[in-house]
DNA sequence: CCGCATCCTTTGCGATACTG
DNA sequence: CAGTATCGCAAAGGATGCGG
């Protein structure tokens, strides 16, 4: 489970904030927004400069928290998928309002981007 | 400034997480969403549970990207305000998705509240 | 009233090595 | 492939005391 705050636990936004309490845990969810399965492997590339340490902890914490769900293929070699949840993919708004804050932020202060390359890699937008 | 994230800045989520990488930040806006204005001494007590040491760096990091201003008045003893920028304003959409999914996970999910009172202190309603 | 400086404990997290 | 276990440093953050 995530560690509970400090906070008030009757108020809402401190509720959202104790399951996304982390920036981890946060682009593991976009990732799976954009692809609604990924292997372990697939999510420790996707999801950039991750380390298996973090991946695994906040794989089991999102599992905890009912966020994701972990699928095991019984196969040799192992396989095994995570998904969101019902209740994960209900977090969607939240994520869509990070991404359009993030890219009107973006817009007009271009100086804080730290590359040049096209915005590829969009979350609203799918990939091939 | 906040600190920097290892992922790419051109992820506009990733930037969106970097301004608001802590709980503290997000539940100083909550305030000052409520509030238009307030002052240190008054965050300190609205925000539960927030040691000075957090308030001061976390109004700092939030003045140096322009999400917060800082008002001072001329008089003895000091008075200090805080208010949002149109900037931190805008992210009011980010905060609103989050209260609308603790609410309606609080109300699904009734064990994990913390307190049985009523929820006051409520975000999208402002309080006497 | 509004902080800043310092100390000190706790936590986060990367690195590395090892298993089913 | 998909993890687990352990170590060790570095950052986070609380407590306390001082200063404009």
């Amino acid at each position: 489970m995530a560690k509970k705050l400090v906070q008030d636990g009757s108020c809402p936004v401190a509720t959202t904030i104790s399951l996304l309490n982390s920036q981890w845990k946060i682009l593991i969810m976009r990732e799976l927004l954009l692809h609604p399965s990924e292997r372990y492997s697939e999510l420790q590339h996707s999801v950039a400069g991750i380390s298996q340490k973090m991946l695994t902890q906040s794989l089991h914490e999102m599992t905890a928290d009912g966020i994701v769900q972990r699928q095991v293929f019984p196969e040799v070699p192992p396989h095994v998928e995570y998904r969101l949840t019902e209740l994960g993919q209900s977090m969607d708004p939240i994520l869509k309002a990070m991404h359009n804050w993030g890219n009107q932020y973006l817009a007009s202060h271009p100086e804080k981007r730290r590359t040049n390359k096209q915005p590829e890699n969009d979350f609203a937008q799918k990939r091939p």
